[in-house]
RNA sequence: GCCCGCAUCGUCUAGCGGUCAGGACACCACCCUUUCAAGGUGGUAACCGGGGUUCGACUCCCCGUGCGGGUACCA
């Protein structure tokens, strides 16, 4: 067979907003198509009308938007294989499995639930493995009538013997022994095709070559390899992506709180830090590089180097990469990235306040808590000690007075000379330098620790800098 | 119950029979320094257990243990 267009899809079902689990998913997926020049899918599998959260779809497309994880077909922007959304699919999943059921591949069953229930407890009861013990497989005629006096039926495949197996990109060669699987149902009662039909009859229709999904999959693997034989298509390539767990070391998912990956977003999180962060999860490049930038990922990914072991999300490597990130970033990205953060200021004032603000974040947000100062008037906190420890009345008062004398003298343009100044007066009392100057970043900024206080009265004014020496000078008596 | 998968520092990982078991985050120390950061240097810290195979196992095989997943007319 010919080395087919590599063509990934990423088919999430409708039922909440994604967390970083589904979104490494959908990155990987986005990267093997991207390395290999091919074509990334949006699909929503929204075939369980119950679970299904109206606006879901939305905030899935945004989300990957927001990403930067474009996608070449998928509802909103269509493409050949048109539409994207499986409950808009339904005649040709019921095509397909009429088809199975004239060729004898599946057939038709009207039994209820409770008879099930009681066939899975008695299976198991007697240590068996659970499945369907095709009761009407043997008695189609008789099932042919009920479904015509309008009882509810289903229709089953019919699991071949044997053994499935495949080899599976991230894990290798994976067996199954056939007699342990279930006549998996492929069309429901209401009419709607389960996950399974749905899934082997989109991928094959929309090309797909790579299936890359959770790994939760591997068990139900076998009855889609059953499914593509008995239409006769070729089977894709697998690759079975491990879990993202949280710091309980249990799996993430909307209940038990993994947070909506939009929400990074809102705390200052750049896509770039979040791409790369969840990238590790389970990627590594075989070098010793770990940051990377969408586009080198791209050029570097390949789903051969995923690691099989389910990882714990480490929310201080995010913040890492996020700080390096920004540190990457140019002046003019920043100066729009900052925007929701530094709300009212003027892209001037942002390009004056990121020389000292860039060194310092690591999240975008800790820009409204370190210019707030800058921006607005100091607050006196009863909680900071003025003076601050290790400084004492008489050298706070000398390091107030030279400051105010040089701003005064000199004005703030040589920000070198200020500092010499100010720092001699430090050495002639004896004071550590660094404990010294907290006295002037309280006075100025209002804590001991923040934005570099000599660029920080020049951003001020002089003005506004000599009234806050003053307000200090005074606290002092 | 039955089936499948996974297993290296606290966390993410490299390793694909012979390495002082490497890197990153976090942590600690020091340096730099106008605070805080950033940056630099160094440090603490790991092969789940037991059997094999082999001259030699983190690496291959088996068993156990732990964890995860599946076992639905949910995906």
């Amino acid at each position: 067979m010919a080395a087919a267009r590599v063509r990934t899809r990423f088919a999430p079902s409708p039922t909440g907003a994604l967390h970083f689990g589904s979104v490494r998913t959908a990155l990987f997926a986005w990267l093997a198509a991207r390395h290999a020049g091919g074509d990334f899918i949006l699909r929503i599998e929204d075939t369980d009308q119950e679970r299904y959260i109206p606006g879901t779809e939305a905030l899935i497309i945004e989300t990957l938007n927001w990403l930067g994880l474009d996608f070449n077909e998928g509802p909103e922007v269509g493409g050949p294989h048109d539409p994207y959304i499986q409950s808009l699919r339904i005649a040709t999943y019921r095509e397909h499995a009429d088809r199975l059921v004239a060729d004898g591949n599946a057939y038709w069953c009207t039994c209820t639930p409770a008879r099930l229930a009681q066939m899975r407890d008695a299976q198991r009861a007697r240590s068996e493995p659970t499945r369907y013990d095709r009761h009407c497989l043997t008695r189609q005629a008789e099932v042919a009538r009920e479904r015509a006096s309008g009882m509810a039926a289903v229709v089953r495949l019919r699991m071949p013997d044997g053994v499935s197996e495949w080899d599976d990109v991230v894990r290798g060669h994976v067996s199954f022994a056939n007699a342990d699987i279930d006549d998996q149902v492929l069309l429901k009662s209401d009419g709607f095709p389960t996950y399974h039909l749905a899934v082997v009859v989109d991928d094959h229709l929309m090309e797909i070559s790579d299936v890359i999904r959770s790994d939760e999959w591997i068990p139900s693997t076998p009855k889609h390899l059953a499914l593509y034989a008995a239409f006769g298509w070729d089977a894709p390539r697998f690759a079975h992506v491990p879990a993202v767990l949280g710091p309980d070391h249990q799996k993430l998912s909307k209940r038990r709180g993994a947070r909506n990956v939009l929400e990074y977003g809102e705390l200052g999180y750049l896509p770039s830090a979040i791409v790369n962060a969840i990238a590790l999860l389970g990627w590594s490049s075989g070098d010793e590089q770990e940051v990377f930038s969408p586009q080198e990922l791209c050029e570097r990914f390949t789903l051969e180097r995923v690691n099989a072991a389910a990882a714990v999300f480490d929310p201080k490597r995010l913040d890492d990469l996020n700080g390096i990130h920004i540190r990457r970033m140019s002046v003019d990205d920043l100066v729009e990235a900052l925007e929701f953060h530094l709300p009212g200021t003027s892209k001037e004032t942002r390009r004056l306040l990121i020389p000292m603000l860039r060194e310092r974040m690591v999240t975008l947000a800790d820009a409204t808590r370190l210019c707030a100062p800058l921006l607005g008037e100091v607050t006196v906190d009863p909680g900071v000690e003025f003076p601050p420890k290790k400084v004492d009345q008489a050298t706070a008062v000398a390091m107030i007075d030279v400051c105010i004398e040089a701003v005064e003298e000199g004005g703030l343009d040589d920000q070198a000379a200020l500092l010499e100044r100010i720092r001699a007066v430090a050495e002639g009392a004896g004071v550590k330098s660094r404990d010294a100057f907290r006295v002037l970043y309280v006075a100025i900024l209002g804590t001991p620790a923040g934005l570099p206080v000599i660029e920080a009265m020049a951003f001020l004014g002089k003005d506004q800098s000599l009234q806050r020496l003053h307000q200090a000078r005074a606290r002092l008596g």
